[in-house]
DNA sequence: TTGACAACCGAAAGCGGTTTCGGATAGCGT
DNA sequence: ACGCTATCCGAAACCGCTTTCGGTTGTCAA
């Protein structure tokens, strides 16, 4: 493979030395604030730079210095291939806090017949990536696991079963539904289903005790058959709202994982004739804008993922940067979700007026 | 600014050489199967390598090979921080195809005060990428007139007015669009209105331009009121439907630019008291998973995203490494759009059994 | 005037690989 | 036994930038 030699055209800092009259070394601390240049010289240096657009190499400077500035996200290997819209947010989050610190965002996918920690050792190896940002994490997360004894910064959007040693952000899944059921109960609702999603996940877990403990308190009970784990998608909820409807003692209101499900279930219901927000209350969770579109609105406990990309993002660059000091402290922050109230959920058995039929104009 | 020194820890190249008792150059040429280097040797290398776990610094060997095998794909800048799960999936195809191919996937965002060109410039003169995928163009894009005459190699994803000197990967978005309107002609509508996007969107343009072909070359004729531009978002499409719905003699089926302008339409129609699939047909564009979780499911021309980004790192990988070759040809592929039959499209003024309110078991 | 001390800058050694070039060794024919 | 090639490997330059270290100046007090 011939070596791609970029000529003459590209400017470096020796061209600019040159140019300049001064050596290699005394541009770039010039350009790099050191403090033994004089200002004059600085002022100059920095006006010829700016003039013959100079830019310096990264990889030179990366090579040098011994740093990459550049954090890596590996997306989760799901089938079907569907970054879900949450994901979306928390990397443009990601990414655009990651822009302002000048550090890098390396994106990665996990190839067929490998596994995810095998890709973010591959990347640490190799020096491409200085950190790491790990979302949607399990309650048992191999790769926490492995990044705690690689001793590259990293945080993680989401918590694990144990997570003392290492720095995350996660929102207070369980407060949401202890939240989101005393709400309904609010409302008079007392027979209340649940649609949980896959409980190796934490944000599933947590949320499932959320209800559990919260029903318990108000002293709700769980009929049999109001549970249902492992909803992941429109279909599963679809199939689950069926079983709950030839419930001979069926709920009034059905708590939903996330938003996604509470939709599948909404379209179910409404297929079977159900008026949803009238006979059934449906709460999600997660925010979506879809949840503004459908009909009824989807009532919800919000979570700003576009904040929490940011927020995830500020916490791995800082903890990067001081990734000397010894036994540092880890940012554990916990935020909570808040209730956005709209159509689908309301008190037990009330008829909307905006669901009658109406004309056309 | 202390230099990180990462110790002893590290295998470098020049440890394993002289654990091997070779020199470095010899241990890169075996390693990096030049054939001046005898089998055993290679292979005794190989051995040892894996053994101490060694992988080479990707980023010395950038600067000592002089390229980076890196694509850079920069966030489309949108109020609202939302990516629509369209690009969502590129990016997922994106970052797959990359990573087979041992290239790296730069994501960045544009921060405020700054606009793409700027970033992209940016990343350039670093020297971080290597090539660009752009996605979402505009007929007249400024992204693609930077990257013309910047010399990097880049594959666009959507076509701009001027496309011959470029690659590209787009779906026939006329074509589609013909297709959906005869799909609606043949099932006996006649009366055909059009949700469009933002015109400077080259996508939305050209659904526009089959939207009009194929009303003309069926002879429906457009109402006045039939054709509203820049509905971007559901409460645009919601408003726009009202309108539509004002009209003396509205129309019997909505053709929309995209699944969520569909989706939006479809819930503001429900809404109006509108049985949508009978008394009006809506078609979308996208084929979301979301299409067919809403109620009636929505009849849409669906692309494969994910296939789409996975070719479009296919091309910009190629394209990057015959970068010497003279004039080299341009890949420019279109694909075609296939219809996704659901509920929400039917002959006009049928009503649906299943759209019949039903018991509860 | 001289010495000491700042203030500035140049020289040079890396960072961890790759690649060219030439030398040593071995195998071969005669 | 000799020379000649092919084969294989080592030496060294280099990629573009950073950073240490030491050497020149200039300034100011004694």
């Amino acid at each position: 493979m011939p070596r791609v030699r970029k000529q003459n055209e590209t400017m470096s800092i020796a061209r600019l030395a040159k140019y300049l009259g001064l050596s290699e070394g005394t541009v770039s601390r010039a350009l790099n604030n050191y403090p033994d240049i004089a200002e004059k010289t600085v002022a100059r240096v920095r006006k010829a730079a700016d003039e013959l657009g100079y830019r310096p190499s990264t990889t030179a400077r990366r090579l040098a210095r011994g740093v990459v500035e550049t954090i890596g996200f590996v997306l989760p290997a799901r089938d079907g291939h569907q970054i879900d819209p949450f994901l979306a947010e928390i990397l443009d989050g990601l990414a655009t806090e990651l822009a302002l610190s000048d550090w890098d965002l390396l994106v990665s996918a996990v190839p067929d017949g490998h596994d995810e920690v095998e890709v973010m050792d591959r990347l640490i190896q190799s020096g491409k990536v200085g950190g790491f940002v790990v979302a949607r994490t399990k309650r048992h997360d191999p790769r926490i696991d492995f990044l705690r004894k690689s001793h590259v910064p990293f945080v993680a959007q989401g918590r694990t079963e144990n997570c003392d040693d290492y720095a995350w952000l996660d929102i207070d899944n369980e407060k949401a539904f202890v939240d989101a059921v005393n709400y309904l109960v609010g409302l008079g609702h007392r027979k209340i289903a649940y649609l949980g999603g896959d409980p190796e996940l934490n944000y599933a877990w947590q949320r499932r005790a959320g209800y559990l403990a919260a029903t318990k308190a108000n002293g709700c009970d769980i009929a049999p058959g109001y549970m249902h784990d492992g909803i992941t998608n429109e279909l599963a909820a679809r199939e689950a709202v069926l079983e709950i409807l030839k419930l001979p003692d069926h709920p009034t209101a059905i708590l939903c994982v996330t938003d996604a499900v509470a939709i599948g279930a909404i379209h179910a219901l409404a297929h079977a004739g159900i008026d949803v927000g009238s006979e059934m209350s449906v709460i999600g969770f997660d925010g979506l804008p879809m949840g503004e579109a459908i009909h009824p609105g989807l009532t919800t406990m919000s979570q700003a993922s576009y904040q929490i990309g940011r927020e995830v993002g500020r916490i791995v660059v800082a903890q990067a940067n001081k990734a000397n000091s010894p036994a540092s402290e880890f940012s554990q922050i916990l935020w909570e979700a808040s209730l956005t109230v709209r159509g689908s959920a309301n008190p037990p058995a009330l008829k909307l007026a905006a669901n009658a039929k109406g004309g056309i104009s």
